[in-house]
RNA sequence: CGCAGGGUAGAGCAGUCUGGUAGCUCGUCGGGCUCAUAACCCGGAGGACGUGGGUUCAAAUCCCACCCCUGCAA
């Protein structure tokens, strides 16, 4: 059976190691164009194109995979399916009918929940305690296709996007191989509906996503960090200009009786943070051009004392 | 050539503008106090101030080059 991989970044990197372990035939892969970015804007690989090139696979590297060039290459591809993974752009009516098996994508989370680019941030966002993978035919919507499997796990308290992340990918990727496995011949997996009526929208995260409002409870707070920890990261400040992110932290139940954003420090090494409801430990912090570093190195180094405040 | 901050003791930082004995909060080691401590008191060890060059009587500090780290932006 030959298999076009479709994906670009970390979440993908799994499924396509396991198509390349369980001896596959993968005739290519498609990822993004890199652009210049990062610090000094060099130009790096996608992870996907990086662990391709490793496995000598032909990369692709459409800037629009709906322009006609890209189709037609397609066509003289030939695949008979096609397996999408966190590959970042929607895919064409015109594409998904070129492999006769048809198109499936491994998508974060339990749909129809979560539709959209940051499902597995917005489940921790949202303080959600389940999720999971599914596997589904693609159609010209977002993730609105038919649903061919899904496995769902429970979320730990410690879990954040980064780990989720992990712990998902690695769950698709063996669902994934599975499904491959038990192929019918020459036609797509059976695949259910999905019942519309229940769709959320998980929308990429901007920037603004990750501003800590201490007016909200320590467990919100706490849940934003988890699932912007990929990006953009939980920040607050210290003062005008000096911008932190706070890393790992854990709600206490205990309440401090000081506005909301103000510090309280035990014994110069437990930093403690008034909220609208709870308090909030912060364990990991880092201020803007320093590295991470333990709430207590903050402490000491900074001068903080009780009575400081985060705006 | 995107914008910016940084590299000083094991950690986190000040000192650099205005050159003149290496500092702070911790940690660590030793001692003391206490029924007790992540508490408190006393004392000690621990530094080629990122690297190389230059200026100077004198450089962490001023000048030049390079290496490394990080935030923003994408």
């Amino acid at each position: 059976m030959r298999i076009l991989f479709m994906g670009t970044s970390e979440f993908a990197i799994p499924t396509l190691q396991a198509l390349v372990a369980h001896k596959f035939e993968i005739i290519g892969v498609v990822t993004q164009p890199e652009r210049p970015s990062g610090r000094g804007k060099r130009v790096t690989p996608t992870p996907v194109k990086a662990e391709g090139l490793r496995y000598n696979l032909t990369v692709y590297q459409p800037e629009k995979v709906r322009h006609a060039r890209f189709l037609k290459t397609l066509e003289q591809l030939a695949p008979d399916i096609i397996v999408v993974a966190a590959f970042g752009q929607l895919l064409p009516q015109a594409m998904l009918d070129i492999p006769p098996c048809g198109t499936v994508n491994l998508h974060p989370s339990l749909l129809p929940k979560y539709r959209g680019a940051a499902p597995i941030q917005w489940t921790l966002i949202n303080g959600e305690t389940e999720t999971g993978v599914t596997v589904m035919l693609v159609d010209a919507g977002e993730d609105t296709g038919d649903i061919i499997c899904q496995e769902r796990i429970d979320i730990g308290l410690k879990d954040t996007a980064v780990t989720l992340t992990d712990t998902l990918a690695h769950l698709g990727a063996k669902r994934l191989v599975r499904i491959l496995n038990e192929m019918p011949p020459n036609r797509p997996p059976a695949a259910v509906s999905q019942n519309h009526a229940h769709a959320t929208h998980a929308p990429r995260l901007t920037k603004e996503n990750g501003h800590i409002n201490w007016q909200q409870p320590a467990t919100e707070i706490h849940n934003l960090v988890r699932g912007t920890a990929i990006w953009p990261g939980a920040y607050t400040f210290l003062s005008q200009n000096l911008r932190l992110k706070i890393l790992q932290c854990l709600p206490q139940p205990r309440t401090l009786t000081v506005p909301p954003g103000t510090l309280h420090i035990e014994n110069r090494q437990t930093l403690l943070v008034a909220t609208g409801e709870g308090t909030l430990q912060v364990l990991k912090i880092q201020p803007a051009t320093k590295k991470e570093m333990d709430a207590r190195d903050f402490i000491n180094g900074y001068q903080l004392r009780t009575g400081n405040r985060f705006l």
